[in-house]
DNA sequence: CAAAAAAATTTGATATATCATTAAGTGCAA
DNA sequence: TTGCACTTAATGATATATCAAATTTTTTTG
């Protein structure tokens, strides 16, 4: 395990993530230009299950809790939801898709399709989970 | 290749990147808590080849032009590096590491080589090459 | 029950990311 | 040698990342 090798696998691993970041973003545009790749991911959590908390927002897109406010907030200002008094515990909020948020998101899926299938053309299931099963060891290493 | 499947490796691939970055930040601060992971990357960019054009800084570490100026902005403000005007373009910067710089880079790089050894603990050297290669395959589909 | 601890979210400060635009300098062609 | 395309870098605007600290509400516990 030397140096070099170790510094391209993590350099590769961030080339993959942004490659794919950047053409998922571009393709996004072409369908919806006032909306990120990580605020339609929020969007469609927040339709999956609506009374989460917020912790659990953060915690399944990878980000902390201070990232999800400003994103629900973000959300909240284009019109995309709704952000409700949980009347159960008074600190949480409920968050609500508007129609627009629901007309958005049914729109964007197909593109949110596409792109995993432009990023993993010509990978094998086995692949698939191969490169998967590799990762987690990575993650695990750094928990 | 059905969808949770893309999805779940996609969100591998992020969990990767931010578990590192987060340990390895984490062991930097313990030595150097004005200094980020990616601001140490530019400063051995810098170290290794101080008349590149920031273009290639950029490329070198998969951030835009912008991204880069800024961060030489901070370090020449943090004091690692001076910036210079170069005599025979004079759009360009040469950018030069200070003695403060050049101390931080050295105490650093143990820390650096730690880092990798947890990411990547219990890889083996073609284990290490299997997953470049998937990365790489993807990165192609994506550019 | 009152005080302390914990949970859920927000806010502040700073660093990055991304895209578009602007500015300045260089080099080449007519 | 002027004019135009290209390169290099900086700026502006907006979104995100990260850590620390503050706020509000709920839960625990003495």
């Amino acid at each position: 395990m030397d140096f070099s090798q170790t510094y391209q696998v993590l350099h590769s691993i961030e080339n993959a993530l942004k490659s794919y970041k950047r053409v998922a973003q571009q393709n996004i545009r072409t369908i919806d230009d006032t909306i990120t790749v990580d605020q339609m991911s929020l969007l469609q959590q927040i339709k999956n299950n609506p009374n989460t908390p917020q912790s659990q927002l953060a915690a399944a897109l990878l980000k902390d809790y201070a990232a999800i406010t400003r994103m629900v907030d973000l959300l909240v200002k284009n019109k995309y939801i709704k952000r409700k008094g949980n009347e159960y515990d008074r600190r949480r909020n409920t968050l609500l898709l508007t129609d627009k948020g629901e007309k958005a998101l049914k729109k964007l899926k197909s593109v949110l399709k596409t792109n995993h299938e432009i990023a993993m053309k010509n990978f094998s299931n086995y692949e698939l989970d191969r490169l998967d099963k590799l990762l987690q060891r990575l993650i695990v290493n750094c928990s």
